[in-house]
DNA sequence: TACTTAACTTAACGGTGTTAAGTAACGGAG
DNA sequence: CTCCGTTACTTAACACCGTTAAGTTAAGTA
């Protein structure tokens, strides 16, 4: 390896650098203390020098969500060998929901404000990194075995489900200091919805009794399904 | 009426009038296109004029999303008039939905953007003009009749319905642009949000045939709540 | 007529993202 | 080794932003 290469792995190394800062000030202050100036304090250089890492701000904080949303979906790897799709649809939900609470500034740019360039580092189609697909696939599987009442548009399901999840983490997100609202806790919100709109998707069987999911799992339904709220181990 | 009064009727025109030039701006451009500056010249006024009707840009905006979405809530002393229950909740959805859909740049400052001071001009509680205490009264009702499977809470339960409706609205405002996923209309996904919901709620009865809410309205509900998304009249 | 005050304007401050121009160091070619 | 061009930066500046301080003008009051 000449010094081609290592001209290359410092450039690398200081892309991450920036990377770093940016994401240490996303966390601890919000997508609005994040400045190129402060970025560049961090680290020690001029403001100016990001530039030459990074086309402009928001291609920065678009990478910066793009690889950490990527390593989240890695626990779709895992989730997918959930056999059964509705518990594995509900894991999908749970590590979903957690991903936009513990990392609320990179949901708000991803999912809860216009523009949002297209990914180019995250593989459209794959579910190990594309969540919708992910979720996609979960529906078109729980159609194809006959287990949804009515809908045969997965896409549309899809996006149903991915609706209601993303209603209550971004009204969390948007509204957690409000007291306008008597908030009952978002694990509990997420929980009946989950729960809501499965009933509502499934073909019903051995329905009466209600609150499915509240009580112990089912035969076919794995525990991680259930979980409250928390990784999916 | 002396001059007294006269002085006063010109400021509160004045005020009108920033409002107005920051509401075309807000709905031609969005929201990053109304500046301080920008709405002065509208009006014709220096920019700092504006800080003696209002005391920041924050407080403008805040009052100008109060004041539509209480104009908008006035469509609920219609809408509370729907004796079934069932459909005026149908209708207050759709109502909600045509809110956000029609007003994004207010949607996004009132619900999908942290902050959001408390408003001082919307009576809390009065359902006529605060919308959660409206679909609160429904969901108690629903409660009270026996209608609702399973839960007792209506905080809950109104929460977790306008989470569903919100992530509707607010996912097709951040994302109608993007061409990621292979997005279905919105009129299709929030119909199908609400049917789930509801099915997933409500006791079941008459269930069977399914997809409920897309056929001619069933006696006891009123013809607004099916309308497929448009001023419920 | 003199004074007060409301309703503005102009100028400026500190901040932002971003660009232009300059500089120092390094890697390869003659 | 020298020359040269590219790479990786820095400093200075631009145009904008929200906001404040200070000055101006007109109207109302005593």
């Amino acid at each position: 390896m000449g010094p081609r290469e290592r001209r290359e792995r410092e450039r690398e190394e200081i892309r991450t650098r920036i990377l770093d800062a940016a994401r240490e000030l996303f966390a601890a202050e919000g997508v609005e203390a994040v400045t190129m100036r402060r970025i560049a304090d961090r680290i020690e250089y001029s403001p100016t020098a990001i530039y030459f890492h990074f086309r402009d701000k928001e291609a920065l904080l678009a990478e910066l969500c793009d690889c950490d949303f990527r390593v989240f979906a890695q626990q779709f790897i895992e989730i997918a060998k959930i056999p059964d799709p509705v518990a594995r649809l509900k894991a999908a939900g749970t590590a979903y929901v957690n991903f936009g609470l513990s990392n609320p500034s990179h949901y708000r740019v991803m999912f809860m404000t216009p523009k949002a360039a297209e990914s180019k580092t995250i593989e459209k189609g794959n579910p190990e990194e594309d969540a919708y697909a992910f979720l996609r696939g979960i529906v078109t599987e729980l159609i194809a075995k006959d287990l949804v009442s009515g809908e045969t548009d997965p896409d549309l399901v899809a996006q149903v489900i991915w609706s209601a999840m993303h209603g209550v983490v971004s009204l969390e997100i948007a509204k957690c200091n409000d007291t306008w609202v008597d908030w009952r806790p978002v694990e509990a919100r997420a929980r009946l919805v989950v729960e809501m709109i499965l009933r509502g998707l499934l073909i019903e069987e051995g329905r009466g009794q209600r609150a499915e999911g509240r009580g112990p799992a089912q035969p076919g339904s794995a525990a991680a399904a259930n979980a409250p709220l928390g990784p999916s181990e």
